[in-house]
DNA sequence: CCGCGCATCAGCCGATCGGCTGATGGGGCC
DNA sequence: GGCCCCATCAGCCGATCGGCTGATGCGCGG
């Protein structure tokens, strides 16, 4: 039989700590061969095309430039695997990322095994998700939680900044009135009945970017 | 010249990444040894009465049990030095990391030789802020940023629920008028003036657990 | 073509909020 | 003992908020 031919990964997360940790774990590794590191979105783009690896390894925050879900996106539009590799699990994240393509969603928080075995999976295009995110996207299935439309997400980032309801008119060129539905129709949404409780769920949920 | 012996260390990080990627870093450097490794900061305070590293490395959000502020009190008053090492580098962090006893405030961004550096500094009892968390320190000794009472924050802890004044009030077992006191306060020192500020500048700069 | 989701707007009203002025008492510091 | 910070409370009042009912128009899919 022919010996299988290396699964070609491509690092990218803004932290040097975190690319030498998943070089040092995948090196142990035989049929893993990490091909290339980005420390931005930007950079994985370019080299996502440049190096056309099997599956890049793509953490969501990424400090300066485009964030992770944006070159998610771009990355996945080319047909490349992407396998998301995180530290949170919040709905609008994994949500977030699944629109945007992304083939896998793990926790760094994962055990090392785990990560072999998505990255295999990965490679084949298969979806892998961390016990926590399954949970969650499970979770949603059954009863899918409210989403906020594109304009109740408009209304809630203007209402973080701590904007009454006629700045936030005068900011997106609209009425009180239809601030107040908005706001009304965020707070069934968010389960909350207060702006004050709605900040804190956006926040805590990071509905926002 | 008798060979100098290597700076023995610590690692606590909940994520295996991570501190593989650190134990890889520093195994390239002859005089730093990692002794030991914690996943948690109840295994950090143990390992480090038991093997008395000379530098701790520790990382501030670490997931289950105590947190890494706690575990820097606890370890910094057995008289070892802990440098901390963390993605954030808000005042709120860098106030209670320092409050609690630690010796330098890396950022996970920073270069590899500038850990190394604030490694060696570190063993000595000296200093090392990274660039940016020097800034804050000294825009902070500047201008003395106003900073919240402890009942102030759990003013504001109760106001992140989204609670109304009569509920904080009565959560807290005060009048309601003793609530607007403390918010108008806080507005001042935040630099707000709704509620809905507040919230959002106290999740910005995580000024709550 | 009809229904449905979404965004837009209006008016009403009681409840809440935010700013103000002012007061009391405890605790630490010089 | 005096000073200052902090926490506590009171009352007043205009501005704002949140809930309600109801309405229009647009685009999309069956």
């Amino acid at each position: 039989m022919t010996a299988t031919p290396p699964v070609r990964i491509l690092l990218c997360d803004d932290h040097v700590v975190v690319r030498a940790g998943l070089l040092a774990l995948l090196g142990s590794e035989p049929d893993i061969e990490v091909v290339g590191e980005a420390g931005s979105g930007e950079e994985a783009v370019a080299l996502a095309t440049k190096l056309t690896p099997d599956v890049i390894l793509m953490d969501l925050q990424l400090g300066e430039g485009i964030d992770g879900v944006e070159a998610t996106r771009r990355i996945a539009a080319t047909g490349v695997h992407v396998l998301v590799l995180t530290t949170y699990d919040t709905d609008a994240d994994i949500t977030r990322a699944i629109e945007a393509g992304a083939t896998g969603y793990l926790l760094k928080a994962e055990r090392p095994e785990e990560l072999f075995a998505a990255i295999r999976s990965a490679a084949q295009g298969r979806t892998t998700l961390s016990p926590p995110v399954a949970s969650r996207v499970m979770a949603r299935m059954r009863k899918p939680l409210p989403t906020l439309t594109d304009r109740e997400l408009d209304i809630l980032a203007q209402l973080s900044q701590g904007l009454g309801n006629r700045d936030i008119a005068r900011a997106l060129f609209i009425s009180e009135a239809t601030v107040k539905t908005h706001l009304g129709r965020i707070y069934d949404k968010l389960g909350v009945d207060t702006r004050a409780g709605a900040v804190a769920v956006a926040k805590e949920q990071r509905l926002l970017p």
